[in-house]
DNA sequence: AATCTTATCCCTATTTTTAGGGAGTTGAAA
DNA sequence: TTTCAACTCCCTAAAAATAGGGATAAGATT
């Protein structure tokens, strides 16, 4: 019953709706507590500079700035805020990029609402967490439960985009052709064409609608 | 009190959490009974299939089958059943593409809750309902509270781009080329071709890619 | 009755993308 | 020092997309 035992969490989603059933579904928990909610990425910021958390619920996808920029935040002020992605997706992908960011559990948002009390109970103990899809595909990867660890070891889970690879995704979304963005870049159309396979390959997309559409859902644009 | 008098309202969105929101925020209202929900569109149409409601909530992002299809689905059988549109983003151009395909009232996840009380007496009582944005955009285009019947008189609202155009841009965009397009349709490659033109140059976009990213800007996916 | 929209299909030709393959340089890490 | 990842470039060939043009049938609208 103490307030001091219970664990402060602060939800960041853009969709009012989602957060009030999320508090709702928390209401319920004992241990649990809602400290605060914000709309998008800077009030998450304001609030935390203000207040504090012991477990961050984060969406991906808010307006002004969003859940990536401030797992960017937080990992630039060394702020070790146990957080956990609220995603529409169970995007692989996603998860790889976001949990080389810093990011500790995953959650699709598909998920029952009573998975989040697990996640949240999981990710404030240290260990963490993850939707029964993603980590299905995670497991399929070969890897065990040390995720984090592989992640900072060996980088088996670093984002496959090299820096050029990313830029030449970025011109292929703003539908440059090959010669555009060879121009653009100051490179053969060889090795734009290079990059295009290398994508194509890495994102596991079927053409370029696919790599424009990859960029879009995991917010590389 | 009595049960006859409640409305039935039957609930689509692919997002449980957001499921367990509006049920929440409903079951304080005495004459709105949630009669049931599904996760997708096949399960929209199955449920009414078997049962009755009064009032559709409809999410458009959904797997599978996806709320577009259930407008087409019910206009194709002509069940006259008053939908309101879920929608991440409140852009005008998918309230209109979704106006023209029947739905009576649009809002935007990011409003409270309690809007959704407002949205579905409204609805229910033959209205149309928009979110706060949403309104001021339709009004700002020159329009005043006769919206349906401009839709349907005059087709002001109507998107340039018409059901097969669309159709193809969705499949477009789900990284289909040309050949599978036209199996998945059943016409031939020249008539795919046909409608990537006017694409184009409806879109104005230079290519396949900026045709999807329209269709994301528009969230016609 | 004449017009317009939508949906359908075809032809030609060029450009772009995709799919294989290989290969050299550089800089950083082991 | 060797190894490795990233960046760069090239060759060949097939598949797909783009850009013009035109055409017909069904339906609704005027």
């Amino acid at each position: 019953m103490e307030n001091n035992k219970k664990i402060k969490v602060h939800i960041a989603d853009d969709h009012q709706i989602l957060i009030d059933g999320i508090v709702a579904v928390l209401k319920n928990e004992e241990n649990i507590d809602v400290a605060g909610h914000s709309l998008n990425g800077r009030l998450v910021i304001d609030w935390l500079n203000e207040n504090k958390a012991d477990v961050l619920v984060l969406d991906i996808n808010m307006p002004e700035v969003d859940g990536l920029e401030v797992l960017r935040y937080l990992k630039k002020n060394k702020l070790e805020l146990p957080t956990i992605i609220l995603s529409s997706y169970d995007d692989v992908k996603l998860v790889k990029e976001v949990l080389k960011m810093g990011a500790d559990g995953f959650l699709a948002k598909k998920c029952a609402g009573e998975n989040i009390v697990e996640a949240i109970n999981s990710v404030y103990n240290g260990d963490q967490y993850f939707s029964n899809e993603v980590q299905k595909d995670l497991v399929a990867a070969a890897v065990g439960k040390t995720i984090r660890k592989k992640v900072h070891q060996d980088g088996v889970f670093s984002s496959s985009l090299t820096d050029r690879e990313l830029e030449v995704l970025q011109l292929i979304s703003i539908e440059m052709s090959t010669k555009e963005i060879a121009e653009r870049l100051n490179i053969s159309t060889s090795t734009v064409d290079t990059y295009r396979k290398n994508l194509l390959q890495k994102t596991k997309a079927k053409n370029s609608v696919g790599l424009a559409m990859y960029a879009v859902r995991n917010k590389l644009l």
